[in-house]
RNA sequence: GCGCCCGUAGCUCAGCUGGAUAGAGCAUCGGCCUUCUAAGCCGAGGGUCGCAGGUUCGAGUCCUGCCGGGCGCGCCA
């Protein structure tokens, strides 16, 4: 509807005599947005003052001017000038009708496009190393990153999600050896525990494991056997790494998140993708050895200092992968990528996008883009719980996932800005998890769900169908509202999509609830009379079908009733004790 | 010290890339269940949009400078 009306006002400045609007004169982008208020109709413009400061003349004559040149169309009512010159339009009862229809047409499908046909998108999500189970930032990681390329999906993006496993390097010896230290009885605190070992109490778990020789099952993976010997640092090391994938596998599949493709770090080393690209690199000139290290000179790229590429000690740094990583992405034909990190990353940012500008591959230079989240606290018994690997004791996905629920924990985690921070209140989530927003949601939901329960017990009839005799029943300002919302989905999902934000979606759904309450409590549907009974039933059928499908972007369940207070995935919730839950009224 | 990000109601956060009277949830107070599920609805109070300038028809939004907070600044990953 919107580009509908943007193509109306094109037609209308190209009319526009020069006298009026000199011809030398740029126009500005024709940009309509919706209303705040209601009685400004559904659209408006403030294009007649964007150009009437270019063409210093009254904006509201020129806007006078736009609306008389504007083409009739079915689809709007009235046009009027309001204010200092905005041109507001008021849709005619055809056009929602219109949109409706395409509601139940197109079912789980509206308000998807084609607009990202043929571009193939990467998005790199979690990203966690294998040396401990998922903290609460990968969570956040995780509801953001699958919402995002579900958004881009929507959009007809083809997407890939994508896990990198920093699985070589420094912290993976270290983990073999925290895990060796536990085998040996050897405790954190104790004489002989490494310096730099992992404390968490996971480890003593997989030195256990490991000594009673069991074998873990990753998920995409070969069975790894434990040899029991605590000699055995390579047995360890791969023991560990396998045991604690799978761990992450599992909490991930419990997330109800799901991976394309892992991409091993340690394959890029293996494949020579590392070589390929430190000769790509020197043969670029853009590095040079100095110390018996060699540096690449990411200062000619707005860094603020070079940085080692391969150390003394003949190792490279971990940036070289990654790079080497992100030539892949390419390679594949990924030319759009998304990465989403914590805020703590952002100094690779410059690194990475400078090495892939110093290979000369015709990759632009804004490659990849990033989404950097914020932190997230956690407060438990009116204290902060410091996420600290070290001290091994930090909130797991896990924890959240068996206390509030999946739904909660992804509602919740998606509903912020990522780059705002935002505390994680457990006891509040632990004492009111009832009142979480995304019942609210789900509750309309179910409330819809149930209304047409009613109407077969009830052996009323109802004709799904969108005709203007029955739209024209829907006068009520509830019903207008309702419509209003619902037939801005499409506009919304886009919005979303172009900003990479997917907390505009879950406003979105509070907000469509919030109209739908509002109006159940206003009105029946269930009524008599067969032609008012059928308008509101199909209302009520689209915020349905927008309900469901909103939420499923966003990973969320959906749920035809909730006649208890367990939650909708309430097999990993235990609070509830025999006769909590509210029965049915 | 330098770089990036954030600062909006008591608390947690929105504010649609500069628009019309700054919004929601929680919390507080007052109403609404013999009527499609009260996980809901209706109403009330609560604001110097961190501070000070600037840009223009118009600023929570843009530019500058301060104040406060977070993160980063390794031959760590």
């Amino acid at each position: 509807m919107k580009y509908q009306i943007e193509k109306l006002l094109q037609a209308a400045v190209a009319t526009l005599p020069a006298d009026v609007l000199p011809a030398d004169i740029v126009r500005p982008a024709i940009d309509v947005e919706r209303t705040r208020d209601a009685s400004h109709g559904d659209f408006a413009t403030n294009m007649a003052m964007q150009l009437a400061k270019l063409a210093r003349c009254n904006p509201r004559q020129l806007a006078q001017a736009l609306v008389n040149a504007l083409p009739t169309s079915d689809l709007i009512a009235k046009v009027e000038i309001a204010g200092p010159g905005f041109i507001n339009f008021h849709l005619s009862p055809a056009a929602y009708q219109q949109e409706l229809s395409r509601i139940f047409d197109l079912g789980t499908a509206y308000g998807f496009n084609s607009r990202g046909a043929g571009s193939r998108t990467v998005v790199e999500f979690v990203s966690a190393n294998p040396t401990g189970p998922l903290h609460v930032g990968h969570g956040r990681q995780a509801a953001l990153g699958d919402a995002l390329a579900a958004l881009l999906q929507s959009q007809g993006f083809e997407v890939s999600r994508e896990f990198y496993y920093n699985d070589g390097g420094v912290q993976i010896q270290n983990l073999a050896l925290s895990v060796q230290a536990r085998a040996r009885g050897i405790k954190p605190g104790d004489a002989g525990w490494p310096e730099a070992a992992y404390n968490g109490e996971y480890i003593q778990d997989i030195a256990t494991d490991f000594l009673a020789r069991a074998t873990v099952h990753a998920l995409d993976g070969e069975p790894v056997r434990a040899s029991g010997k605590v000699d055995d640092l390579e047995s360890i090391r791969r023991f560990a790494v396998a045991y604690l994938r799978r761990e992450q596998d599992l909490d991930l599949q419990k997330f109800g998140v799901r991976f394309d493709v892992y991409y091993l770090e340690s394959s890029l080393y293996t494949d020579h993708k590392v070589d390929d690209t430190v000769r790509g690199l020197v043969a670029s000139g853009k590095t040079y050895e100095s110390d018996g290290a060699l540096w690449l000179r990411t200062t000619d790229y707005g860094d603020d200092k070079d940085r080692v590429m391969r150390k003394s000690d003949g190792t490279f740094t971990y940036f070289v992968p990654d790079v080497a990583y992100h030539v892949t992405k390419w390679q594949r034909g990924f030319h759009k990528a998304i990465n989403v990190q914590g805020t703590d990353h952002h100094g690779t940012i410059t690194r990475v996008r400078a090495g892939l500008q110093a290979l000369a591959m015709g990759i632009p230079p804004q490659y990849p883009d990033y989404i950097l989240h914020k932190m997230v606290r956690v407060m438990r018994g009116g204290e902060e719980v410091k996420l600290s690997k070290r001290a091994g004791s930090y909130v797991t996905v896990r924890d959240l996932i068996e206390w509030v629920g999946r739904d909660a924990v992804r509602f919740f985690l998606i509903s912020r800005k990522a780059d705002s921070e935002f505390v994680f209140d457990v006891d509040l989530a632990l004492s009111q998890s009832e009142e979480n927003p995304v019942y609210y949601v789900q509750y309309a939901h179910a409330r819809v769900c149930s209304v047409f329960r009613q109407l077969q017990e009830k052996g009323l009839s109802y004709e799904r169908s969108v005709g203007e005799s029955n739209l024209s029943r829907l006068v009520e300002p509830h019903e207008k509202a309702l419509i209003r919302r619902l037939t801005s989905y499409p506009e919304l999902l886009e919005s979303a999509t172009a900003a990479l934000e997917p907390h505009q979606l879950a406003h979105y759904l509070r907000d469509l609830a919030g109209d739908f309450h509002t109006y159940y409590n206003a009105h029946q549907f269930l009524v008599d009379e067969v032609g008012l009974r059928n308008a509101r039933l199909n209302l009520v059928s689209a915020t349905r079908q927008i309900i469901a499908n909103g939420l499923g972007l966003l990973g969320v369940t959906a749920p035809e009733r909730m006649d208890s207070k367990r939650i909708a995935d309430g097999a990993e919730n235990d609070r509830s004790e025999p006769g909590s839950a509210i029965p049915n009224r």
